[in-house]
DNA sequence: CAGTGAGCGAGCTTCCGCTTGACTT
């Protein structure tokens, strides 16, 4: 038994408390929080003031009735949960549930996890901070509220089973809104000059210096009249212009800095990154992984300085105190860092290895020097016209931090400067012109949001929470109002004008514009719901809802005003907008006309069904006509789709004819193009097919290696029971029978399984059906 | 794995933030 009894949110920080603490003390941790408010009626008594009803989480149970045995059997408990708001609450609670007597039970907090940071915070306690915990209970509440009123008008007005939320709703705004902003974007064009210069260098070796004109032209015949004074034109050195720049190395990693980086450089989606920092936290080689602190302890920079000094001397180093800038922050930790600088690399996953890599760069590089640069300008007079030719180049002076690390741009510039070397020329030098070009260029529509682009910009409107970024941005795909996508782009005429040994050429190129990779999309149920949200809740789906909620929250923590009274403010208001929404809302499912069919006069819509969005020929009408139905393509929107986009989907299903004596028809459906025959899919082949043109050998040809596939996947058959077959599949072998599928334990010979073996596991019961997503 | 597009009206869905495992699909 012990005398003292330490409880923190983290097993991990538990562990290592531990250590410092010494056996007096045994330290265990809590796992975040243990109670949350009830899932009936809200959990809040709306009767009763906002009483909140708060009940222990089922998957807490254990830890809970753990904790207060511990917490009965020690002198002094500890409560050590983070100083935030969240923390706090996360105090009040374990002191409310464990019933832990004021006398026995003290509440500590520390910045950082080092001996020193705990031994003072155990010499000062604290009582716990009611005020910050009703301004936790008062975001509890507020958002429950939001999200158990809204969500069910939804379901109403849209489709079951829908959510809306605080911070999911306006992330799909952002999304939404930027998916418009390119729909509507109409791209212009002008015309950029490129020269390449010829001249000698100090070997007197020729070089090329390359250089672009200053002034862009709207027109082909502008550029073409430029041009053609370019050929009787003379091009010397007007001007050299030499200036000095610096660069300053990144703060260290917080969590949204840290998903946006491993996405950049390492090509990591948000929630790997976690899951793989999560493993480094674990075992013990960085700090805690949600944060949004860009603090560093003494200890850490105090390390970093002396591997510095060690790697790569004095110059290199520059004490660096970084300060936390983003709305909202809460910094109950430190910045992500590793836990041992002196380590550079960890043994683990190639994985972990990379984004400890990382980690261990970034924090280094945040104590070295500024890089010093020197930036180069050349400006290249032409003879008979005003513009100027210039060239750019760049050199580093001192590395300084690059040495050991650069922050990537979301933006990968179209490497329109080149940052090369340049060659020594003088001013009034006069340069022979190998080749000058005009080249279209078109302007770019804004950017579609990546995930870790949402995240930073999420962050900056103060939206989320370091540990809430990641599964927002899975429920907002979960829900379908957002997909994670590749688009292949669509070629694009330019065209370009070059001149060379003084003869003027004129060309149309292609190119591919618009090619998306791991982009988020909105969906047409996405932008629907978005737009009922907007117009009938408007307030919580402004950009600054979180941010001035935010400020009512400091203040209740500030002890200026109280937390139900704060509540109550907004939910009157609010309440009543949910009532008007539901009374005066039109159904809605995006439905749009397009048009009549020419072919046969008949009107074109398309809408959101049952199973998704779709395309509608006809209507049904008293005559007994009944519409035809088509499911849209992955990339078409109700938005944008046009009547003869439409009408092509109507193009399919195609019979091809007969395979043996059996209809054989093709169609497209939730999985791509397939051919269905004998009431089997086969599907086609990828870049191979195409559903509208395929003929029927071709379609024999799939349905025959379809069913040789089948055969080699055939493990064992039994004749007592001829639906019962053992097969091959995916993730090795399992059972078929009925049309349901039973896996095989894993280890199991299953060529050996007997009829009696099979039906033992078939009682067992079927695979757990995907039971939706409880996350 | 699967080609549906309707309305018998059961019973369910849903939020954000704190934390770690369970276990596939």
């Amino acid at each position: 038994m012990q005398e003292n009894l330490v409880i923190v949110e983290s097993p991990a920080k538990a562990k290592t408390i531990e250590k410092f603490l010494g056996k007096d003390f045994l330290v265990t941790s809590s796992m975040g929080h243990i109670r949350d408010l009830e899932k009936k009626d809200a959990g809040i008594d709306l009767e009763n003031n906002y009483l909140p009803k708060y009940v222990v989480s089922p998957d807490k149970k254990k830890i809970v009735s753990e904790l207060k045995k511990l917490a009965k059997d020690a002198k002094l408990v500890w409560i050590a949960s983070d100083e935030d708001r969240e923390g706090e609450a996360i105090a009040w609670h374990l002191q409310e549930v464990l019933k832990l007597k004021p006398e026995k039970t003290k509440r500590i907090v520390f910045h950082e996890i080092t001996k020193e940071a705990i031994l003072k915070a155990v010499d000062n306690p604290r009582p716990i901070d009611i005020n910050l915990v009703n301004a936790q209970q008062a975001r509890r509440v507020l958002d429950r509220l939001v999200g158990f009123e809204v969500s069910p008008v939804l379901w109403k007005k849209v489709k079951p089973s829908l959510s809306a939320g605080r911070v999911q709703s306006v992330a799909v705004r952002l999304i939404v809104e930027r998916e418009r902003e390119i729909i509507h974007f109409t791209a212009t064009s002008a015309f950029r000059l490129t020269a390449v210069f010829l001249v000698p260098d100090e070997n007197g070796n020729v070089v090329e210096l390359k250089a672009e004109l200053n002034k862009r032209f709207n027109t082909k015949a502008e550029a073409r009249a430029f041009l053609e004074k370019c050929q009787s034109a003379e091009f010397s050195i007007a001007d050299i212009q030499k200036k000095p720049s610096k660069r300053t190395p990144a703060a260290p990693f917080t969590t949204s800095t840290l998903q946006q980086e491993a996405s950049r450089k390492l090509g990591f989606s948000v929630s790997q990154t976690m899951s793989v920092a999560q493993r480094l936290y674990e075992s013990g080689k960085i700090t805690y992984m949600r944060t949004d602190s860009v603090n560093l302890s003494d200890l850490a920079i105090t390390t970093a300085k002396s591997k510095i000094l060690d790697m790569h001397g004095e110059k290199y180093h520059k004490f660096r105190q970084y300060t936390t800038k983003s709305k909202g922050a809460q910094e109950a930790h430190e910045a992500i860092r590793p836990t041992y600088l002196d380590q550079e690399e960890v043994s683990g996953t190639a994985q972990e290895k990379r984004l400890y890599e990382l980690i261990w760069k970034r924090t280094i590089a945040s104590q070295m020097a500024d890089a010093e640069l020197e930036r180069t300008t050349i400006s290249i007079k032409v003879s008979n016209a005003p513009e100027v030719f210039q060239a750019t180049g760049e050199i580093i002076k001192f590395d300084g931090f690059l040495r050991v690390y650069l922050e990537s741009t979301d933006n990968e510039d179209e490497g329109s400067e080149s940052k090369t070397l340049l060659p020594p020329v003088k001013v009034d030098q006069l340069l022979r012109a190998e080749q000058i070009d005009a080249t279209e260029r078109f302007s770019q529509k804004p950017a579609r949001y990546t995930e870790a682009s949402l995240v930073k910009k999420l962050e900056e409107q103060g939206i989320g929470r370091p540990s809430t970024y990641a599964p927002t941005i899975t429920t907002i795909q979960n829900r379908g109002y957002v997909v994670k996508e590749d688009r292949p782009g669509v070629e694009r005429q330019y065209a370009t004008l070059s001149l060379k040994n003084g003869k003027l050429s004129e060309k149309e190129k292609t190119e591919i514009t618009g090619a998306e990779k791991s982009k988020l999309f909105p969906t047409d149920i996405g932008m629907v719901v978005n737009d009922f949200l907007v117009k009938y809740f408007e307030k919580i789906m402004d950009y600054s809802f979180t941010a001035n909620v935010e400020v009512d929250f400091d203040e209740i923590a500030d002890g200026k005003r109280i937390w139900t009274e704060v509540i109550d403010a907004f939910y009157k208001p609010f309440h009543h907008h949910v009532e008007d929404a539901l009374e005066n809302s039109e159904r809605t499912n995006g439905e749009r006309y397009l048009g009549d069919d020419p072919a046969t006069g008949l009107p074109v819509s398309v809408k959101i069904g049952r199973y998704g969005p779709l395309a509608q020929l006809g209507e049904t009408t008293e005559e007994g006509d009944k519409p035809r139905f088509a499911s849209l393509r992955s990339g078409q929107i109700l938005e944008t789709i046009t009547l003869e986009e439409a009408l092509e989907l109507f193009k399919l299903p195609r019979d091809l004819g007969e395979y043996e004596d059996k209809k054989v028809r093709v169609n497209i459906g939730r999985f791509g193009p397939y051919v269905q025959h004998d009431g089997k899919f086969v599907s086609l082949e990828k870049n191979v097919d195409d559903p509208y043109s395929v003929e029927l050998p071709r379609a024999i040809e799939l349905i025959e290696a379809k069913r040789e596939k089948d055969r080699k996947a055939l493990i064992k058959t039994f004749d007592e029971e001829p639906e019962l077959r053992i097969l091959e599949g995916r993730w090795g072998p399992y059972i078929s029978y009925k049309k349901k599928n039973y896996k095989i334990a894993k280890g199991t010979d299953a060529a050996a399984l007997s009829l009696e073996d099979c039906m033992k596991i078939i009682e067992a019961g079927p695979a757990p059906k995907k039971r939706g997503r409880k996350k």
